[in-house]
RNA sequence: GCCGGUGUGGCGAAAUGGCAGACGCACAGGACUUAAAAUCCUGGGACUUUAAAAAGUCGUGUGGGUUCGAGUCCCACCACCGGCACCA
């Protein structure tokens, strides 16, 4: 930056701003329970102090961040970004009389701390706590408005206390699909004796039914356990998350990752799967934001159809029943049945698949298997092993990556079985191929070829049988299926046509039409693509003629009623893995115990255990075997009576899962949010946090993680509301002056310090907001940085006394003792400003911008507010006479913006007998009478271009305006001579004189 | 490929279907100054005519449409950004 003389000294009047409000308390948020000190201004505007009850308290409003991992290093300017927005929206609603609950804290559980612990030994503890003590002294050197009262760190004991109690929740609830909510696990009855393992001779019926029980419960719960193959990198000596690993490498270092089957930890998101997609509804997100969460949870509705394996004989119904040699009254035989119903069987009679489409049944010419599939072995005929086990060796070499990329060439190997087709009973060959997802569905499909581009590629590749069942468009057809042979039978004679010369007759031919589409195809067709859209069905027996939307509504009924379907909603969602091999991280309150058997079963810790803290290490690296770091912890991990410890710990979103409720009530020590403070804060008219910001980043992960805990919290009856977070926005990224993205390797990072130490935090405040739309991703300009400094200094200058800053430069050289209270205080107010009556012009000002300020800041439209401020100062200045009254009313509106400079002007320019400190000044109420003119100026238009503007009279009607604009001089020019067709008046708008 | 967003001066951007470019940056001219910086004042979309004042034509990614009137609404397309991606 150039100038060389500050514009105003932002260096003094920041950090004495700072030290008053920290020394006021003046951003305490006080809620139900607190004790409100007499003196503080909070207790002044409201006029209530002690201990007060909820319903004395006015109306909450919680404005939450996104809460930071605290890094070693600095912020950049980026970072302010948000919380900027926050708080100038925290200051606004403060001033408009709301209990503005503004918090921040610490996401310090995390991998780098870890790493560096790794490297040097180095507790990660000690450095989250330097890391943490670095970021506050930056956030607050912003002046942004928090209750640093409510801090909080999820590495704190007492935070992750309970974050482990949360865990017990889950870990002791199930879903009730019949109530559709979470239930302490204590409700579930269970099918006894269905498909469990036997007991041995000696045990007794009780003794097997508790075993039984439990491993039932376990299967049940919202947190249980699973092997799974995760990502395992040997350099870093790490499991890594999904988020980390990026194309087959590991996001930190480039290191080659692995997948590595272990035994986890899964939270039960599924369950509420439909939940999460319904109850976007009820808030309001953007578009944006709610389309992304439902991409991700992925709702498609379509059917489950049995097709029974050709050569076993038809499962019976309810032999299950012969299993069960307990007392019947603990028996739940209908979830027995349905369980056998259902796709979860594992009874290997038929093989269940997914589809969206079960119109295109009688299209379904084979079955596809994900390689995975736990049938595939059991199904591969002799002839056929030696294929199908080399394909799957193929298979499980290729990374993720590898399979997706080979997407085009479509591969697969024919187990040598067969299925029978339901609605036609036509025995079909079962394939397995990698394009169908073993995590998706059942992990089987029916292939339609004639209909689905995937399963078109595959049979072209091995020519099996294509069958259309669909009528597609002549339009589709004419580009797509013109070779496309088909056997027809018209009255009797086989013809053979091509498909579209049949379409053609057909469009020509109305009555040929029904018989013509009759037809059963003899031969594979030769499409050159799949038609995958809506049609009619054809070639479906009872279905034909039906519009894809009705032939599915009714082969599905029809499914039903015979047991070999079920209409079905299937998700994109899979659980959650909840484990990770590491050492910062919230150990499990879990111990494993071995049974009679000897067989591993987990089991809670009381709650009076918890917080349970992690064991002291000397070495934090994972040993090679990727066993966690907790395991190397012997007297830890191995307690007296002979059980074993969980050594895995729970990964970084865990704490940010819920951190927006401690902050209500962060030094409870009885529970982790106290009743009445949750009411309080999570209520009202908006239920929940009623502003969140945020980056785009967390869209799906920590946004769609913190929904789930909540829902569950709220169906076990901990919260209140349904869903955290009412409002929530996205602020676009900050990119640097290249217009790309910061990053160290391109050199364009701009830290907050540059702006600050150049033109001071309130500019650099004002800066963040003034660039452009909070939603946007816009570029940094040091240029307009200046820009909106020198309208600081234009309101310093408005101000101010030009003699006296004068002295208080030379002072502020020359004097001795650096006193701010007494070199600020030699600035006189300017002359020019008096208690005195404004002029109605002034009024006007004052009014539009209270007006244009108010209305944007209720939008979010901080940009555009600022321009109002903006244009209030630039009328300002030129004001002979600048009425106190009007100046007050001003800093008001700017104090949210620049609230150091505001507070610095109002100690200037305030009144003795108001006490009230300005962050707590009532925010002035525009009066439209005060905007109504005189006079108005209409734009007279011919023919819709603009010739005009006349002034007329703010009463003047319809016909007055009319009149006026024809007797223009310039818009006579225009329609003299001329007929005048037609007159458009909008009142008080425009006119608009159409001419022939 | 699918979903979402965005296209307006030299730049960041404003505009309930009604005067396109508010506000700011950069730029140019002027005042102040020995000078520079800072500050204050003035100017500006492009093109054409004009000595000038002034006037006219065109102009919001492209092509259509609705309307007295379109940056804004509708249809088709293009470019860029973000997300998802063999999801049956």
């Amino acid at each position: 930056m150039s100038s060389s003389r500050r514009q105003y000294p932002f260096h003094l009047i920041e950090p004495k701003w700072q030290n008053v409000w920290e020394q006021q308390q003046a951003f305490r948020a006080f809620g139900p329970g607190d004790e409100i000190p007499a003196s503080h201004p909070f207790a002044l505007r409201h006029k209530i102090s002690g201990k007060v009850s909820p319903n004395q308290l006015p109306p909450k409003f919680y404005i939450l961040d996104m809460f930071p991992y605290p890094s070693g290093v600095g912020l950049h300017v980026g970072h302010p970004e948000g919380y900027t927005a926050t708080d100038i929206l925290a200051r606004y609603k403060r001033a408009q009389g709301f209990n503005v609950l503004h918090p921040m804290g610490w996401d310090s559980f995390g991998l780098p701390a870890e790493q560096y612990a790794v490297k040097t030994g180095q507790h990660p503890r000690k450095t989250t706590e330097e890391n943490i003590a670095t970021f506050k002294r930056q956030i607050k050197s912003l002046g942004f408005s928090y209750d640093w009262k409510r801090e909080l760190a999820t590495t704190d004991p007492d935070y992750f206390k309970w974050t482990q109690w949360i865990f017990l929740k889950l870990y002791n609830s199930w879903f009730n699909p019949d109530t559709n909510k979470a239930e302490p696990i204590e409700t579930l009855k269970y099918p006894v004796g269905l498909r469990l393992p036997a007991s041995s001779p000696d045990k007794t019926v009780l003794e097997t039914l508790e075993s039984n029980r439990r491993i039932f419960c376990d299967s049940k719960r919202l947190a249980y356990v699973s092997e799974q193959p995760v990502w395992w990198c040997e350099q870093l000596g790490t499991v890594l998350a999904n988020e980390e690993v990026v194309d087959g490498k590991s996001e930190v270092g480039g290191f080659p990752v692995v997948r590595k089957p272990m035994r986890q930890w899964m939270l039960r998101i599924t369950a509420y799967a439909e939940k999460l997609i319904a109850d976007l509804n009820t808030i309001d997100w953007t578009d944006s934001l709610k389309e992304m969460q439902r991409n991700w949870i992925g709702r498609s509705e379509g059917a489950h159809v049995r097709f029974r394996i050709e050569g076993r004989s038809e499962h019976v119904r309810g032999v299950s029943k012969d299993l069960v040699d307990a007392d019947p009254e603990l028996i739940d035989f209908s979830a027995i049945d349905a369980f056998i119903e259902s796709p979860d069987s594992r009874l290997t009679d038929s093989i269940w698949v997914f589809t969206t489409r079960p119109d295109t049944l009688f299209g379904a010419t084979y079955l596809v298997l994900a390689p995975e599939h736990p049938c595939v072995d059991e199904l591969t005929t002799d002839g056929q092993r030696a294929l199908v086990e080399s394909y799957k060796a193929e298979v499980t070499k290729k990374s993720d990556l590898q399979r997706t990329e080979l997407a085009k060439d479509k591969i697969g190997v024919f187990t040598g079985a067969y299925a029978i087709n339901p609605v036609n009973g036509e025995k079909i060959p079962i394939w397995i191929a990698d394009y169908v997802l073993a995590s998706y569905g059942t992990g089987a499909i029916m292939a339609v070829p004639a209909h689905d581009e995937r399963d078109f590629e595959l049979a072209i590749n091995f020519k099996l049988p294509i069958r259309p069942v669909v009528k597609p468009s002549l339009e589709w057809l004419s580009q797509n299926g013109a070779h496309l042979e088909v056997s027809v039978n018209v009255d009797g004679k086989p013809l053979t046509w091509t498909y579209i010369e049949l379409i053609k007759a057909a469009a020509s031919d109305k009555a040929l039409e029904p018989q013509v589409f009759e037809v059963y195809t003899k031969r594979a067709p030769e499409f050159s693509a799949a038609f995958a859209n809506s049609g009619v069905a054809i070639n479906s027996g009872l279905l034909d003629g039906l519009p894809t939307a009705e032939a599915k509504k009714k082969i599905t009924a029809w499914l039903e009623e015979k047991g070999l379907g079920k209409k079905t909603v299937n998700f994109k969602l899979r659980d959650w893995l909840f484990s990770r091999q590491r050492y910062w991280g919230e150990p499990f309150p879990i111990v494993w115990k071995k049974d009679a058997d000897g067989k591993l079963y987990h089991e809670a810790l009381p709650e009076t255990a918890l917080p349970l803290l992690p064991p002291q290490l000397t070495d934090y690296k994972p040993t090679a075997t990727g066993e966690p770091p907790l395991a190397c912890a012997k007297d830890w991990v191995n307690l007296p009576d002979g059980s074993v410890r969980e050594t895995n710990t729970m990964p970084q979103w865990a704490g940010s899962c819920w951190y927006y409720l401690r902050y209500l009530d962060n030094k409870n020590g009885s529970a982790f949010v106290g009743k009445d403070a949750e009411h309080y804060w999570m209520g009202g008219k908006a239920a929940g946090v009623d502003l969140y910001v945020g980056g785009t980043e967390h869209a799906v992960l920590h946004l769609l993680y913190a929904r789930f805990w909540h829902k569950v919290l709220f169906d076990l009856g901990c919260v209140s509301t349904p869903e955290p977070f009412f409002k929530l926005v996205n602020q676009g990224m900050v990119l640097g002056e290249d217009n790309q993205k910061m990053s160290k390797s391109r050199g364009n990072v701009i830290p907050v310090d540059v702006p600050v130490n150049e033109a001071g935090t309130d500019a650099l405040r004002l800066y963040e907001m003034f660039m452009g739309p909070l939603e946007m991703v816009k570029p940094w300009s040091s240029k307009g940085v200046e820009g909106v400094y020198r309208f600081l200094g234009r309101v310093w200058r408005l101000f101010v006394d030009e003699k006296s800053e004068t002295e208080f430069e030379q002072a502020q050289t020359t004097a001795e003792t650096q006193n701010l209270e007494v070199l600020l205080d030699v600035i006189k107010l300017d002359p020019s400003i008096k208690e005195a009556a404004p002029t109605p012009a002034q009024l006007k000002t004052l009014h539009a911008c209270i007006k244009k300020v108010t209305e944007d800041l209720e939008g979010l439209r901080f940009n555009t507010a600022i321009s109002a401020l903006m244009v209030f100062v630039n009328d300002a200045v030129s004001w002979e006479t600048k009425p106190v009254s009007v100046l007050r009313d001003f800093l008001i509106l700017l104090q949210p913006f620049a609230p150091h400079l505001a507070e610095e002007l109002w100690s200037k320019v305030h009144t003795p007998q108001s006490t009230v400190t300005l962050s707590y000044q009532p925010w002035p109420k525009f009066d439209p009478a005060l905007l109504i003119e005189s006079e108005m100026e209409i734009p007279v238009q011919v023919n819709g271009k603009l010739r005009d503007v006349i002034k007329v009279s703010a009463t003047a009607d319809n016909a007055t305006i009319e009149a006026e604009a024809k007797k223009s001089e310039k818009v006579q020019q225009f329609i003299a001579g001329k007929a005048i067709k037609k007159v458009i008046v909008v009142p008080k708008k425009m006119v608009n004189l159409i001419v022939g």
